[in-house]
DNA sequence: TTATAATTGATAATAATTATCCGTGAAGAT
DNA sequence: ATCTTCACGGATAATTATTATCAATTATAA
């Protein structure tokens, strides 16, 4: 659910920003961004450090950093603020909403269309309106079945 | 904006539920949430601690902590997470949404009332919904007239 | 009043992120 | 192709926010 062309795309507009702005396209950028702009996993920093280490062994956590913050001052990527604590990255900018999984910390997008017409506050109307984001907090469901709650306690694979 | 009716029903419960589960209510305890119920502007640890202080000068930041902790998972209060990566917190536990100041770091509060009826994604009764939240980023509206600009360019007071 | 368990405050530890510094490398102009 | 400039990369230190540890104290219910 992420075509070749989407993720194409995404990686046209990052070159064609960065050019834009005179900024070198290092091998590590593009790699950092190549990888955000082809998942829906939505990595947090350490796990996009682990994945492009396979590529540059010697990469530096503060390199992965330091560009991903870039990318979000350029609009190329968005940061997403966790109850944990820790971010998680998107390249997927447009408008769009996330359901959070509270237990496994999974990150699911939610379409505008899904979530219909938000009615914006009147107060908002007095300031410039930068966006909107929706979370659904969500946890698994507890076990439902009489058989399943007794499998779990004993251990016990049929 | 905050009657001494909501404040002191806060107060109650927080009693309330501390006896039913048996906990202590120490005088830093109430004096933490006393603040809490009393304000609408959603503070941080540090200005919690901060004014604290001036009635326990003794008092650990960790004892902030630890109360904000005990509370939040009391479903006393609840953190509110910013962009800045420093946790917010507000009593109250009304449904609700916010409206964050991305210049001043302000947070209004948004009944769910004025943003209306919320379409739930399919997808999410996979799971079990424990909350909705919506966040309007907003930020400082750039001055308007050419008047307040040249004043501002001019350093110049009228 | 006493037993029990939670709390406090001091401090150390942790986790995530950001800053610093210096050698290197990308981009556009020459 | 070479030069110049400025951004970048990597190593590491520093910072910020938060959580854990621990010994002494205190609230609670019996």
């Amino acid at each position: 659910m992420l075509s070749r062309d989407i993720i194409q795309s995404r990686i046209q507009n990052f070159q064609k920003v960065m050019r834009q702005r005179r900024l070198p396209i290092t091998s590590q950028k593009l790699k950092i961004f190549q990888f955000l702009a082809s998942t829906e996993s939505h990595p947090s920093a350490q796990e996009i450090y682990e994945r492009i280490k396979t590529y540059f062994p010697t990469i530096s956590f503060a390199t992965v950093y330091k560009n991903l913050k870039k990318f979000t001052n350029l609009n190329l990527i968005r940061e997403i603020e966790m109850k944990t604590g820790t971010a998680r990255y998107d390249a997927n900018m447009d408008p769009h909403h996330h359901l959070i999984n509270l237990d496994t910390e999974d990150v699911l997008d939610i379409s505008t269309q899904e979530v219909g017409e938000v009615h914006i506050p009147h107060i908002a109307n007095s300031y410039e309106l930068d966006s909107i984001s929706i979370n659904f907090f969500v946890r698994n469901r507890p076990e439902q079945s009489r058989y399943e709650q007794l499998r779990r306690k004993s251990n016990y694979i049929k």
